[in-house]
DNA sequence: ATGCACGTTCAAAGTGTATTGAACATACAA
DNA sequence: TTGTATGTTCAATACACTTTGAACGTGCAT
């Protein structure tokens, strides 16, 4: 039997409870904040009941939060002899975790935005000029487009510079 | 009476689509992109209505996304002679507007981080011996405080660097 | 083999945030 | 002053995203 998860000191209560705030209007989840948060306070890993008894999280919760955090090496798996549920300590280089989420999410919209761009230049020249807007017109959407892809490269080359790198460690 | 809404041409249509999709995704709401994206293709300036005619989207939205897009000097209004209605054209130095979105969003809160880690530090000197928690426990806990100020004091340099800011432009 | 303890999954419920639109404000014209 | 054309506000609604929890999968112990 599990003994009963002892009470959170009231700062790391208020740091929770933070955290889970900054995570959500970061668009990542409330609950990653509140894990990683309770991890990050914990002098001894934790397992999935200790989390859904300290945060008041479901089973589910609980489960996928750490599963993300662990891809993004927020959080690593250790075992604790004797014991065969699955333990969690935080990783406290948060240099690295910021890293990480961001490579997840801007790094990869990016990306995404190339393909897409490449699409657009395609539609624009496989419409051909069938289309009843203008010349005029058109040779504005033209250089806009142009204008938006000068942009783009930009942008990633400075997302991929070294000098970027280097900020995020 | 306005002349009907010209049809937009399939990739723009294509593209005020995305550009929502891309802005609902950094959690600023869908119709900012489309309206910046609706202006980034126009070669003339446009009003409310022609937003609501051409995006589908209400007369509030038109209005209070035109606002938020205008603090962000993404778009600029602009007189036309013999119409009272407001008019608006697209900023086209996409370096300025996203710098512009990151310092409101990103650079606040880190700000809003600041004075949360000077309350705790405050509540946890304010706290005195009193709590039942062990002393071993204790210093864990404001090491991993004194940890995490360090990082964010290294964040905000980083933050205010010039490096970013030429990055940025 | 069976029971048990734990982790995972995903459709459904819940929650927070964006969007709507009717009521209101404003300014100009007649 | 009244009427008309426009922009703004914000409570109500709609929507997308998060979270739940019951059902299921897995592996160990007996």
């Amino acid at each position: 039997m599990t003994p009963a998860a002892p009470e959170l000191p009231a700062v790391v209560r208020r740091f929770i409870e933070d955290a889970g705030n900054a995570t959500q209007s970061f668009g990542i989840g409330r609950v990653l904040g509140q894990i990683y948060a309770y991890l990050y306070f914990s002098p001894e890993p934790r397992n999935l009941a200790d989390m859904q008894a300290a945060l008041g999280i479901s089973k589910g919760s609980a489960s996928m939060g750490v599963r993300q955090l662990e891809q993004w090496n927020a959080v690593r798996q250790v075992w604790v002899r004797g014991d065969r549920k699955d333990y969690y300590e935080a990783n406290d280089w948060l240099g690295e975790i910021v890293r990480n989420i961001l490579r997840d999410t801007v790094g990869k919209k990016l990306n995404g935005a190339t393909s897409l761009l490449e699409e657009l230049k395609a539609d624009l020249n496989g419409a051909g000029p069938a289309t009843t807007s203008p010349d005029r017109d058109r040779a504005f959407i033209e250089t806009r487009i142009q204008h938006l892809r000068d942009f783009h490269s930009k942008a990633q080359k400075v997302w991929n510079s070294r000098i970027v790198r280097m900020l995020l460690k």
